[in-house]
DNA sequence: CGATGCGGGTGCA
DNA sequence: TGCACCCGCATCG
């Protein structure tokens, strides 16, 4: 086993492209994006089985129905339908007359798969932190079932009636969602490249903003914007990325990263970084501790992008749930983590709306706004350097707009980010103080009554803490969701006993 | 409605 | 104890 594992860890960086027909014995390490990964399909018509281990899905071969008479169709093809998965259903499918109209006699029979040493063919899949993983076991001894495609299709032609050109149309909208195309203008081919890259220009312009050495410590507690050079990056584009640091345990980093464009591999590869980057180094696992995350991407990548940073984040989350609570039943967590992260991404424009707003409504004085729109232009504006950015941060400290953005940050932003950029006077101080020890004592509160959890469901601090309230949250309902399925363990205990 | 997955349960080696 | 298989059930598209 300890080759095995040599070769393993060998071959750790590298994630296959999925493939829909894999026969014989076989290892994969598929992208935690793809598709059809994350739904454990294969060509073969493979069936759950049940091998009471939670960490791991297996699957074995349900065969092909073939043609009692083995006749061929009028191109020479012979029949081969893919089974129903559920046995009943397939049951009924079976004795069925054969739909090939010439052949009379013929009924539909179930050939049996047998090639993994007289058993069927058996699936693996398990999910790790970086991929999800898959094997095979066996060589199938029968033909291939026809794709899951065009048994549809078939379907799909029975209830409209549609003719060849238009069913093919139709069927290529509907199975676009299901083969993401992969990123065209994307160069790069090598995903370990993007990590050393990546990190790079934030690190040169950490040193160059502080001329500071490359010391980690000092890095940590340096508020910088970065904004990377077009097309500098391969795999992605990014356009800008803040990154503030604080020593607060909980949430060590504030990042706010914009993509303009650029391959999924090339994102995951830069978050992956991130994630790193953003635990802390004692962790035994990575979590990202973003505490915003706001992305912006163009439509087509928006989906994908997106995606990306979820499962990222799901499968973070996933480890500590089921590290934590020691709870194996992946799939239905899964699920229920995908749909809350789902819930808190906000793109970039709706929260740079949100804030604007926020902001321009604590402004009175139009001239005082004319003076903060143009501010806020000046920061958008993708000439704006990050020394730039440093001197409006100076500017709002002193000039005649540091109330209202310190207000609107204290509302908005946490005492992590304001009391960054607005370090400043005594009077500031104690008012980043007061908001501070207001918000521990509410902290403390809620972390004696562990039952209850309301820190972040105070309205404003919602908009405040929107991946902190997701973690709460998550782990509420994870708690509800236990114990529940504890009692409905119980009930049926009881229902059998009486 | 069927695919998919969960999990209790049985029989066998 | 590991494996194959059965069944009922819940969820989802």
């Amino acid at each position: 086993s300890e080759t095995k594992n040599c070769v393993l860890e060998d071959t750790q960086d590298h994630l296959d492209e999925y493939r829909e027909w894999i026969d014989g014995s076989a290892k994969h390490r598929y992208s935690l994006t793809s598709r059809e990964a994350q739904s454990h399909s294969s060509g073969w018509a493979m069936k759950y089985t049940n091998n009471h281990n939670k960490y791991v899905l297996k699957k074995t071969c349900v065969g092909v129905l073939v043609c009692s008479e083995n006749c061929r169709l009028k191109d020479g093809r012979k029949i081969r339908i893919r089974p129903a998965i559920s046995d009943k259903v397939r049951e009924r499918q079976l004795g069925q007359q054969c739909p090939n109209s010439e052949c009379k006699n013929g009924r539909i029979v179930h050939r049996k798969c047998t090639g993994n040493n007289g058993y069927p063919v058996t699936h693996f899949w398990v999910h790790h932190m970086d991929c999800i993983q898959f094997e095979s076991k066996g060589r199938h001894d029968h033909p291939k079932p026809e794709a899951k495609r065009t048994s549809i299709r078939r379907r799909e032609s029975a209830k409209y009636n549609m003719g060849e050109n238009m069913l093919s149309q139709l069927s290529h909208d509907v199975y676009s969602n299901y083969n993401p195309q992969p990123f065209l203008p994307c160069d790069v081919t090598d995903g370990n490249e993007h990590v050393s890259v990546a990190t790079a220009p934030m690190r040169e312009l950490a040193r160059e903003i502080f001329s500071e050495e490359n010391n980690n410590t000092k890095f940590s507690k340096t508020y910088v914007l970065c904004r990377t050079l077009p097309n500098y990056i391969p795999g992605f584009d990014l356009l800008e990325s803040r990154l503030l640091s604080c020593v607060t345990p909980e949430c060590p980093l504030v990042l706010v990263t914009l993509y303009r464009s650029g391959a999924v591999d090339g994102m995951l590869e830069h978050m992956k970084h991130l994630t790193v980057m953003c635990s802390s180094p004692l962790q035994k696992i990575r979590v990202p501790k973003w505490h915003y995350l706001v992305h912006d991407f163009p439509r087509e990548l928006q989906t994908l992008a997106v995606e990306t940073i979820v499962n990222l984040m799901v499968d973070a989350q996933m480890q500590t749930l089921l590290n934590e609570f020691q709870y194996k039943s992946v799939s239905s967590l899964y699920k229920m983590l995908r749909q809350r992260i789902l819930g808190t991404l906000r793109s970039f424009e709706e929260h740079y709306r949100i804030c604007r707003y926020e902001l321009m409504i604590r402004i009175q004085d139009p001239r005082i706004l004319s003076s903060a729109e143009d501010m806020l232009t000046r920061l958008q504006s993708r000439y704006c350097t990050a020394k730039e950015y440093l001197n409006i941060d100076v500017l709002i400290k002193d000039g005649v707009l540091g109330a209202q953005v310190r207000e609107f940050w204290y509302f908005w932003g946490s005492d992590i980010i304001s009391s960054k950029p607005f370090g400043g006077s005594k009077r500031k101080k104690k008012l980043a103080k007061k908001h501070k020890t207001a918000k521990r004592k509410k902290t403390a509160k809620n972390k004696k009554q562990k039952t209850t959890y309301v820190i972040f469901h105070n309205k404003n601090q919602k908009t405040t803490y929107p991946l902190m309230s997701f973690f709460i949250t998550t782990y509420v309902i994870f708690h509800k969701w236990a114990k529940n399925s504890k009692k409905s363990q119980k009930k049926i205990k009881n229902k059998k006993q009486k």
